[in-house]
DNA sequence: AGCGAATGAGTGAACGCTCACTAATTCGCT
DNA sequence: AGCGAATTAGTGAGCGTTCACTCATTCGCT
């Protein structure tokens, strides 16, 4: 085939200790396209970054972009899905660790999101300001942090941890009180880090799900 | 002066009862750019919407918009700052009417919100979408719902009505408790009108408050 | 006839993307 | 190990297209 091969974002690996994010953070021109792609498209918007904008901040050429994404918007795709995805391990991880505790769960759940928040802020920034553009419905396959949550709670309902009602519902307030926070840092609303908040944005989180 | 003059977007007054949202919903050019627009950005982000496509929308020559609006740019700052300022006042007379009752000033904040996204979702959809592009802090004067409700809870905390804390963290749980299912609502979690919920959430809301 | 509102072809700038080419690396064979 | 062939990564000028916006003209109302 003549096609371009393109192998992907380049995503750290869990185990990558060094790494202070999902993007990986060596030098390669692909790393650092991925970053300048992500800082300008979190401050901006996709639509109004300019792939020269993006090859003059990695320090590449603009053609270089193509040999390793077919477009700006797969480029856009693929920094989306890889905290999209990455968001869905931790979820998974948290939930299962809390075993049958469901408080604990909701806590993890919590703290999860509060470290993302912090750990890699332009691409957790990107990732909300981003969600309405990728994060439809409908697209069977691919992971959904939401959907854990959802059956999760589920589950509580069934075993008498959390009062019956929509679990979809539940699962999205339950879920604001952390994004929107994270929302109103973004706008310049206060500064603090998200972690120092765990345990309180946990309690109003568990405290919205029983009463929702 | 040279310059065209801008009315500024056409807004429903409060007591237009045949409204359906905040824009003006008579046949008048200016209300079916404003209209047309206000679609388009919703479903697509600003930036990806033409001029052309608007005017097509609108039925009228692409040149009309700029009668009235300086630029497009401006058109959907307008579009936001409609709904923005009337969500201020709505929210300004919600914590009014509630008065010293801190509970059912949060119940009806909570309902305000949930009627505005269900009386015109579009409009309330392209709010949430685009708040990260408009909404950030820094433009004193500016209606701003958020700071309202911040000196509420902070009135609240000094009244005994909710325990002491961050008021700008609080405030930030407690409105993602409905804007979060909003905004899940928009990515076809689910169907149904916000305001059944409005019980349901306003408790949420108010526990997130209490235990934040 | 007069005049503001409306028009839509036209404009220059800027966009995403291509492609012929070079440089560097890896491969296969002896 | 040595060496030419093959492959891949990187380049940047340039392409065709599209965009927001303009303005000379037309429309429609009194």
């Amino acid at each position: 085939m003549s096609q371009t091969r393109h192998t992907g974002p380049a995503l750290a690996a869990p185990s990558d200790a060094d790494n202070r994010g999902v993007i990986a953070a060596d030098g390669t021109p692909m790393a650092r396209i991925e970053r300048a792609a992500l800082v300008l498209f979190a401050a901006s918007g996709i639509d109004a970054v300019t792939t020269r904008a993006i090859a003059t901040r990695a320090g590449v050429a603009e053609g270089s972009i193509y040999r390793h994404f077919p477009s700006k918007e797969a480029l856009a795709r693929a920094l989306f899905d890889a905290i999209h995805g990455r968001l869905y391990e931790l979820v998974e991880d948290a939930i299962t660790g809390a075993g049958n505790d469901f408080e604990a769960a909701v806590a993890q759940v919590v703290a999860v999101y509060c470290e993302a928040a912090d750990r890699d802020r332009t691409l957790f920034e990107y990732h909300l300001t981003h969600m309405f553009r990728f994060g439809r419905i409908g697209s069977p396959g691919r992971p959904d942090p939401t959907a854990l949550i959802v059956k999760r709670i589920n589950q509580a309902m069934t075993e008498g941890d959390c009062p019956r009602g929509d679990a979809e519902l539940k699962a999205a307030a339950a879920l604001g009180v952390v994004l929107q926070p994270a929302a109103h840092r973004m706008a310049g609303r206060f500064s603090f880090g998200l972690s120092q908040q765990t345990d309180s944005l946990a309690r109003a989180s568990l405290a919205a799900l029983r009463a929702a």
